[in-house]
DNA sequence: TGTACATCAGTGAACGCGCGTTCACTGATGTAC
DNA sequence: TGTACATCAGTGAACGCGCGTTCACTGATGTAC
């Protein structure tokens, strides 16, 4: 039998999935579990206490999901755009609260390290532009620019998801950067 | 004096502006304008509409505020993408509002020629190929992803604004699509 | 000119709801002697 | 082996709050005759 904490943090992930981290409510949460709201307080500080550690399993949960089959680095770039964009489609609401949503991505942004994805991101366009650092800053923020924005566009509907696409752009930026 | 309905708009816009339209609550936006709440309806169905009128206006106004200076269709389009992640820098709000939020993007999608300002950088990317249009609709995919995606890192704090590195994506799309 | 009536923006109080958080209390469990 | 005590997850009710929406009513204004 799982630690409640632990039941409780498992419990919101599925249901910040299933309707979205604004629909998440204690009350319901808790009742789910068969708690009362009160023994909410036993194991969190306060709501935003669970949603930080939501984030935190979550983001560490991201990219150990990606089974690299490849070694260049041009090639896992491209399969983590893929799969970005894949779980953009899949779990908008999830993607949502760990990418989109501004408490989210500054919790992470002083806490980087503690990010793997975007870490390992940044390995690879550090390898592709040769440890030139100076071009890398640059081709990092392009690509994932590119790469979130367009994750948008299909989150809202706008357009389709078209891995050729994603594939011709990462390939001008690659070129364009040498 | 304006009409109320016109009013409670342009006080909705400004709260969104300041606040985020979030935290837009009728009775505040009533009480600001010496009303009731009950007075809200006699003007508008529901909440909802409001933010209707409000994403109408402002989508008028967002285009119409750029004073194009030069003819080029890639300099206009610079100059688009320039004004955009200004926008979002000084009013995020609003932008998020306007472009980062389901609602107002769904609302939007199917009545895309109330967007003047997406139909104007349809124009540009299509111009800028020369009407071919296959590619001109991954090139106006390719840009608009960009500019979407680099204005939310500079929103959240990832990365500063620099301009140069927005012309020099531009150029590459450009370039790439030759 | 005066009277009857219709219109309609705005009032103000209420409805019903759900929310995060607090807190005195319970009761099972483990520990110390 | 039995007793006293500490610990602590969980209860359940309440606090205080703000929200969108409704509705019978008011009162000023304009219109028709």
């Amino acid at each position: 039998m799982k630690k409640t904490e632990e039941q409780l943090v498992e419990r919101a992930i599925q249901v910040i999935d299933q309707e979205g981290f604004q629909n998440l409510s204690l009350r319901k949460l808790t009742a789910a579990l068969g708690l009362t709201t009160g023994a909410f307080y036993k194991h969190f500080t306060s709501k935003n206490d669970l949603f930080n550690q939501a984030t935190i399993k979550l983001s560490q949960d991201f990219i150990a999901q990606i089974d690299f089959h490849n070694d260049k680095p041009e090639a896992q770039l491209l399969q983590i755009a893929d799969y970005f964009v894949n779980q953009v489609q899949e779990h908008p609401n999830t993607m949502e609260f760990l990418f989109f949503n501004e408490n989210a991505t500054a919790a992470f942004k002083n806490t980087a390290n503690e990010f793997p994805f975007l870490v390992k991101m940044r390995q690879l366009t550090d390898q592709i532009t040769q440890n030139n650092s100076t071009t890398s800053d640059d081709f990092f923020i392009q690509i994932w620019s590119f790469i979130q924005g367009y994750a948008l566009l299909i989150k809202n509907g706008i357009t389709n998801y078209n891995k050729q696409l994603v594939q011709l752009t990462l390939i001008q930026m690659i070129k364009g950067d040498e």
